[in-house]
DNA sequence: AACGAACTTTGCTCTGAAACAAACTCCGGA
DNA sequence: TCCGGAGTTTGTTTCAGAGCAAAGTTCGTT
C-alpha cells in the first residue's frame, strides 16, 4: 500500500487543529480502500470493528425492515466521518452503508477511537458536532414524514441532496451522484411510480431535468416553494 | 431550598461509578424543580442554557412544523438525562420538552458539562450511550413511519409506551402517564379520529381497555402481532 | 348543580397514492 | 449487433385513511 499523503486530511474539520506530525500518525494507522458503486461498506447489526472517513464519493446509509422494505436514512458526503458507532458506545452498527457512487474511504479500528479523542484536540468536539447535526437531520426527516404529503417530501428530498452535493452546470444544479426513482422513493417512504410521476410533472413545468440515474434541478426556487417551507 | 438527598442520584447510570462526596458535589450545583402536567421545560430553538435529569414523572419531546403540526419524537422516563444539547456542541435545543405528567427534574448550567465529563468517571460514557439509544430509537420510528401502515404504527407506539412505562395491574399493563388519542396521533403521523377508531376496535377485541387519557393493554401479545414484527 | 372545556366517538364523503399491469428506453456486454 | 437487465413511464383500479361534521362523555370549576 502506498503511503497516504498528509494533504488528504489537512483542513478537514475533525483534524483541522492538528500538527502535521499528528496527521502523519493518524494516516499511518489508517487503511484506505476503494468501493465500487453499490458496494456495502458495513452492514446493520454487524460488529462495529472500524470507524471511517469518506475521502471521495457518496454513501447511502440505509435500514431494512424485517418485511424487506428498505429506507435511506441519510447520505454522506466527502470529508465526513461515518460508522462512528464507538462514539455512542455501541458495539454494533445501527445501519448499513452503501457506496452510492465509486468512493474512497479511510478507516481505523474502533480501539483507536479513545486515543483519537484523548490525543487530538478538536477531534471529539467535531465528531459530536457531526453526530448532533445528523440527529437533527433525522428528526427533521421524521417530522416531515409524519406531517407532509408525498409531493412535499419528494421536493424536500431533492433539495437536501442538492444542498449536500449540488454542482452548478449550464442548465441548473445537478445532484453529484447517481439516484434512481427507487432511491428517492426509499428516502420518502413512497413508491418509485409516484416519484416518477412527480418528476415527469416537474420536468414538464421546467423545474427539473432528469435522465436515468441523473437529476438536474433547473429551478431550485420553484422547488423550494413546492417543498412548502411554510404551509 | 432544602438540601437534596444523595440517594436521589445513587445508582442512576450516569452517576453509578461515583463516590458519595462527588454526588454531594453534583447535587450542590443542581437546581431542582417541579413541573405541572403540560408545562414546557424548554423550547425548540431556544438557547440551551441548562441540561437536565428527570427524577420523577414523564416527558414528551416534541417538534412543531412551520405549518403548526406537532409531532412527538420520544418520551423520557425517570432517571434519564435530557436537554443534553451541549453533548452535541449545540447551543440551542433541537426540540421542545413538555411534562406529560407532573414531573420533577434536576438541572445544571451547560457550563458544567465539560467539568462533569472531565471529573466524573462513567458520566461521558453513559451520556453518549443514552444518546446512541435515542438516535437508534428515532431511526426505528422513522423506518416504521416510512414503511408501515397506520394500524401497525399505532400498535408499535402503544408497545413502546408500555415498554417504557408499563405497570402491571389486575387487567393488564397500563401506561403510567396520561395519553390522549391526539398524543398518539402525534406520535404516529395520523389523526386523532383514526386512533380513536383503532382503539375502539381493539377494545371490542379485548386487546386494550381505555378511558379518557388512560390506556391499559390487556393482551400485549396480540398487540405485538398487530404491530407485525415480521410482516 | 350547572357550565364549559377538554377529550372521545361515530358517521359519511372523497381523494391521494398504493397496487397492479404493461410497455418502453437505455446501457453494457457477449 | 443483438440481447438482457436495470431503470423509467404511463394507464387503470382500488382503498386506507384524511377531512368534515356533529354528538356524546368526562372532568374540573364556580
Amino acid at each position: 500500500m502506498p503511503k497516504l499523503d498528509e494533504s488528504l486530511l489537512t483542513g478537514l474539520p475533525p483534524f483541522s487543529l492538528l500538527e502535521r506530525a499528528q496527521i502523519r500518525e493518524i494516516l499511518d494507522h489508517a487503511v484506505s480502500r476503494r468501493y465500487e458503486e453499490g458496494t456495502t461498506i458495513f452492514r446493520e447489526g454487524h460488529d462495529a470493528g472500524r470507524f471511517y472517513l469518506l475521502l471521495d464519493g457518496y454513501l447511502r446509509v440505509v435500514r431494512t425492515t424485517p418485511g424487506g422494505d428498505q429506507i435511506i436514512l441519510l447520505h454522506i458526503s466527502p470529508g465526513q466521518l461515518f460508522g462512528i458507532a464507538p462514539a455512542l458506545q455501541r458495539d454494533t452498527y445501527p445501519a448499513t452503508a452503501i457506496a452510492a457512487a465509486e468512493s474512497i474511504a479511510l478507516s481505523w479500528p474502533v480501539g483507536l477511537w479513545p486515543d483519537f479523542v484523548a490525543n487530538y484536540p478538536g477531534f471529539a468536539t467535531e465528531s459530536y458536532k457531526t453526530l448532533g447535526q445528523r440527529l437533527g437531520q433525522i428528526q427533521e426527516t421524521l417530522t416531515e414524514m409524519a406531517t407532509q404529503a408525498v409531493e412535499k417530501r419528494v421536493a424536500c428530498a431533492l433539495l437536501r441532496m442538492v444542498n449536500q452535493s449540488g454542482r452548478k452546470t449550464a442548465e441548473g444544479i445537478e445532484i453529484a451522484f447517481p439516484v434512481t426513482r427507487q432511491d428517492i422513493s426509499e428516502m420518502t417512504g413512497t413508491t418509485l411510480h409516484t416519484v416518477s410521476r412527480l418528476l415527469s410533472a416537474w420536468q414538464r413545468d421546467g423545474v427539473v431535468q432528469s435522465t436515468r440515474k441523473h437529476i438536474v434541478v433547473t429551478d431550485p426556487h420553484r422547488l423550494v416553494i413546492l417543498g412548502g417551507m411554510q404551509g
